[in-house]
DNA sequence: TGAATACTTGAGCAATCGTTCATATGTACC
DNA sequence: GGTACATATGAACGATTGCTCAAGTATTCA
């Protein structure tokens, strides 16, 4: 609230439109939401821990099951189920020696589904983009 | 379809529950699909790219105005530009010298909000939680 | 043409991330 | 107790990321 608009030290232009700019600061939300929805994202924003969320959509798993599905490490597995556990996308039980896990609750799947449906509209090109982005 | 549940090399255990992998594996989507999910969460887990979405859902700006809206410089904002235009979340049109920013469709809001909804129904916890993660 | 403005882009660098490896914890069964 | 098995965790490593800085391109206007 303290420079209404005028341009800071950061840019070095003259605002172009700042009508706009305070229109859209005042609809913000908080800096501290869109901290933590970022974070929620960056959770989603790894293949691994993808497929294990889809994985958990099906069923409840063991990480044993979870490693061998996915062919890799019970370690990297692991160390995955925390940061999914951290925040807060499973859930697990402990029986005996196993750990089952399961998705927390239902926004998981919906978040994911979500995304599955962006991506299937925007067909096979984007998956070119997103692979051609090395060139 | 190879080993139909045998533990493989990357695990030491002997499979818990050769039955549900199976079973989840023949339901999971393709490799390909959900690498092409991850990306595209992965875009949303930054929080200057989270700020860009959120205030371009506002309204089109172009990337002075961003810059200093955000107090960050035109170049980094610039960069993040680019990665969002490379995963088709934002399209833009030249007015002269200006190039103006908006969202390319319903769906990078839909995905956005489902985001938000999922974190406010979480409450503070949460926020404590992804603060915390570093202790 | 040349200066000014809005934006883009490439290189470089610190910080973060995901995996591996070795080790630790927790539980069951003898 | 001790061994076996399922999982968790800490350190270390290479790879990736997001920013800065110093160019570059594109457009307008004199």
């Amino acid at each position: 609230m303290a420079d209404r608009g005028r341009f800071t030290d950061r840019c070095d232009c003259s605002v172009i439109h700042e009508d706009v700019v305070n229109a859209v600061r005042g609809k913000m939300p908080g800096e501290e939401s869109l901290y933590v929805l970022a974070e929620l994202f960056k959770v989603f924003g790894d293949s691994t821990r993808i497929k294990i969320l889809c994985a958990l959509a099906e069923s409840e798993m063991c990480v044993c099951d979870i490693s061998v599905l996915l062919n890799m490490t019970q370690s990297a597995i692991s160390h995955q189920l925390r940061v999914l556990k951290q925040a807060r996308l499973v859930k697990y039980r402990r029986d005996g020696k196993v750990v089952y896990y399961s998705l927390d609750d239902a926004h998981v799947k919906q978040i994911f589904d979500q995304g599955l449906n962006h991506i299937s509209e925007l067909g096979t090109p984007v998956q070119e983009e997103f692979r051609q982005k090395e060139d």
